[in-house]
DNA sequence: CGCTTCTTGGCAATGATTGTCAACATCGAA
DNA sequence: TTCGATGTTGACAATCATTGCCAAGAAGCG
């Protein structure tokens, strides 16, 4: 992988303006198109970079639909968080969950794992896309 | 894609018994290059067949890695549930959290979501692997 | 045993992601 | 402001997991 963008370009400012503006996950190639459309076109292999350069650095959340597709989103905050997403829209929810935080970590030592982490995402239909 | 096997074949019991054997998340490939250890070899694409029938059944859960690769394990139960995984060795346990699942149905209801599912898996490093 | 139908597996095709590299833009220095 | 060293870009090729395809082989039934 190439280094990770930190210069300030046109293309840079694209992505992260487009992933803050838009409230949902989004994978690489439909940022790609959304950017085109709007005219701010920047090359695919670009968003790529930009998108896992903000993914590392923490400022955009990474899951993966069933497909394993990767898909992208900003979040307000560095904080530990997980997300409730609308698996016709997109669109999600950022939610917190102390008591699994710390449920996790608790079963993880009961069984003599260290170094835990852990991933949860709640999917489901907003009310929205349910009628 | 082809439809799911049910018939009773070499392939299919070889595949199943792998699955019951080995302990842990293994990817479809890994699951080939094992059976062609073993001897008892069987194609790379009814591999792939199998193990998506036996999830599809319910009879092996499905995770995937951080790169996106699908992989597989066969668990003891039907019920729901999530793992606790070492990222070294693979090596799996299962878990189960009633608060957890109550959890996620209150925080999606909350926000006007219906049929709702989620995941959790947690990664950490087990013992043997830690030292 | 013979037939029908399902299964297999090698290979091509797909689709997301990554590597490559020449052309181009940025930023600090002069 | 201009120059140059260095970081970025993007078109294209390469990779890699997974799926589609289809002729040859096996399972189950009579």
């Amino acid at each position: 992988m190439s280094p990770a963008p930190a210069r300030a370009t046109r293309q840079r400012a694209a992505v992260a303006d487009l992933l803050s503006r838009v409230d949902g996950f989004r994978s690489a190639q439909e940022l790609h198109e959304l950017l085109r459309d709007e005219g701010a076109s920047v090359g695919l292999t670009t968003v790529y970079r930009h998108v896992q350069a903000l993914a590392e650095a923490g400022q955009v959340d990474v899951l993966r639909h069933e497909d394993g597709e990767a898909v992208y989103r900003a979040c307000g905050t560095g904080e530990h968080h997980h997300h409730l997403v609308c698996r016709d829209c997109g669109r999600s929810v950022e939610v917190e969950g102390p008591a699994v935080e710390a449920w996790t970590d608790d079963v993880a030592a009961q069984h003599g794992f260290i170094d835990v982490q852990h991933t949860l995402e709640i999917f489901g239909t907003c009310r929205n896309c349910a009628s």
